[in-house]
RNA sequence: GUCCCCAUCGUCUAGAGGCCUAGGACACCGCCCUUUCACGGCGGCAACAGGGGUUCGAAUCCCCUUGGGGACGCCA
């Protein structure tokens, strides 16, 4: 097994080498989640890696789910990730259109051939008989699997079921006996009887494409080389490769990627808290970061830091990608986070930060100009997102004091006097916390934690948070009278 | 129900029969730095799901059990 697995991604690196097209082909039926991302992430850097394209599909067949809404964040979620797409909506449109909604004419004619082929013919089974069959079949032990009721109608028979009106579906003719064999770029070796296989729908009765039919021309006419799809994929493989096959056309090297699950390990749902990336690009996550994070669930990098776009492209290879479904974990999330922050410049930080509002405020509106800088060195090792930056310009710029629990506690522990004291000596600039501290912790004979930790909550309200010499001129002499004033009350109570 | 896939620290994982006393990263804990918090530096805790084989030798190969995931649709 593992000498096959290295035999064969010999083999693979030989095929990758002529230019290859992958593909990112999303239903616009929701916001991309997380699993799609990745899937999206993957392909995208196996085209960059060997110098490829990049294509992107919007399939939208299912009139009825798809929104222009969700299409447009979708494009928006891969742009921000960093995905390009080289070819698809608003790009190269060689191969186009890109949206399946307007391949009608394309599907039709290749209906058309199928049908005079005999490949195809016309179901007139209704749902409730399907389904019947399928539970008669469950209950015997069976898998559930269409038994061919329309496969061997007359021409007679079906003329006369379309003159009453009947509206069928359109089902591939699976050929008998025969033995699909294909390659997956991750699993290895893949054989399917086509007897495991019924016939399958390719046109619903109200004329849309079904999944298996325009999912596997597109690619094929698109030209698209490798596709990296879920695991779910896999048992449409041999379907596809058959479909194909009767049209004559090459088809697309798949491989399939071992499901994302949730944090509790269940599949993932958006009810169970699966995060979606517009989700995490509205909380304030780095794109970067969020690369970085979905890199490295089910594939493995060498290096163990932070990568670039770049390096993550040439670092990412197939034999690296694992075959056990990897679980969401958002602390690794959070470790990629802070390593983007504390590489982007101070502009882009303060960038970063301005971009967005929180609780009604822009961060312009707490943060003076001319402290602007400071603030931002002061912050940065602090924040992991905006909110946080949000959170502490409150505290340092807000008029009113909030005291959290912990430092309320502490200034009662600290008491009165520590607090008289402390107004006592505080200088007329507040230039120099340590003079300052040193000052104060004469006066109440205290040093280390016991004179930080009442001078910190006191400050800004909280028992942890950015290095108080770097906060302390932030802050001001007056503000820090006023909170120094308001500590020492709720000591007195 | 039937079939397929998967199984190493809490999590992501390295591991290709002797380099394994099982390596790394995240999380957690401790120490150092800092007269405070964080950052940073150093260290620690922590895993081969269970049971049978094969072999001189098994995390690694085989079988069974258990657990997880997936597929079987006029969903995509």
């Amino acid at each position: 097994m593992r000498f096959c697995r290295m035999h064969f991604s010999f083999t693979i690196s030989v095929m990758l080498e002529k230019s290859i097209k992958t593909r990112f082909a999303p239903s616009p039926t929701g916001n991309l989640h997380l699993g799609n991302a990745r899937t999206a992430l993957f392909n995208a850097l196996l085209a960059r890696k060997f110098g490829g394209v990049f294509l992107l599909r919007i399939e939208d067949t299912d009139q009825s789910r798809s929104r222009p809404e969700y299409s447009r964040v979708l494009q928006e979620d891969l742009h921000w990730l960093g995905l390009v797409w080289q070819e698809g909506p608003e790009a190269d449109l060689s191969h186009g259109p890109y949206y399946q909604s307007q391949r009608g004419d394309i599907y039709r004619s290749h209906y058309d051939a199928l049908i005079k082929n005999e490949h195809a013919y016309p179901c007139f089974c209704s749902a409730q008989e399907l389904k019947q069959i399928r539970k008669v079949q469950l209950a015997a032990g069976q898998p559930p699997r269409y038994p061919g009721t329309c496969a061997r109608l007359s021409r007679d028979e079906i003329e006369c079921k379309l003159s009453q009106g009947a509206q069928p579906s359109l089902r591939f003719r699976v050929p008998q006996d025969a033995v699909v064999e294909f390659e997956d770029l991750v699993r290895g070796p893949q054989r399917y009887l086509s007897s495991a296989i019924g016939d399958f729908v390719i046109r619903r009765s109200d004329f849309s494409p079904a999944f298996f039919y325009s999912n596997a021309l597109d690619d094929a006419l698109m030209g698209v080389t490798h596709v990296l799809r879920g695991e779910d994929h896999l048992g449409n493989t041999p379907r596809q490769l058959l479909l194909l096959k009767a049209l004559n056309y090459q088809a697309p090297t798949y491989g399939h990627l071992a499901l994302l699950l949730g944090e509790d390990g269940g599949p993932l749902s958006k009810r169970r808290g699966a995060k979606s990336v517009l989700q995490l690009r509205e909380e304030g996550y780095l794109p970067q970061a969020v690369n970085n994070y979905l890199a490295r669930l089910g594939h493995v990098y060498e290096h163990t830091g932070f990568l670039s776009s770049e390096d993550l492209a040439k670092g990412f290879s197939l034999s690296r990608l694992g075959r056990a479904p990897a679980r969401a974990d958002f602390s690794q999330l959070s470790h990629w986070q802070a390593q983007a922050i504390a590489r982007c410049s101070e502009e882009a930080f303060w960038s970063w930060l301005s971009n967005r509002k929180y609780m009604g405020a822009q961060i312009e509106d707490l943060v003076p100009d001319d402290l602007r800088t400071d603030f931002v060195r002061a912050i940065r090792a602090n924040v992991e997102l905006p909110a946080d930056g949000f959170k502490l310009a409150r505290d340092l710029f807000g008029d009113t004091p909030n005291f959290s629990t912990d430092a309320q506690a502490v200034i009662r522990q600290a008491g009165e006097s520590f607090f008289a004291c402390a107004l006592a000596h505080l200088p007329s600039t507040a230039a120099d916390f340590k003079g300052y501290a040193q000052s104060v912790g004469k006066a109440v004979s205290l040093k280390g934690k016991d004179l930080f930790m009442p001078l910190r909550a006191a400050l800004t309200g909280e028992t942890h948070g950015p290095e108080m010499a770097r906060v302390f001129p932030l802050i001001g002499v007056e503000r820090a009278r006023k909170r120094l004033q308001a500590a020492l009350g709720i000591a007195i109570n």
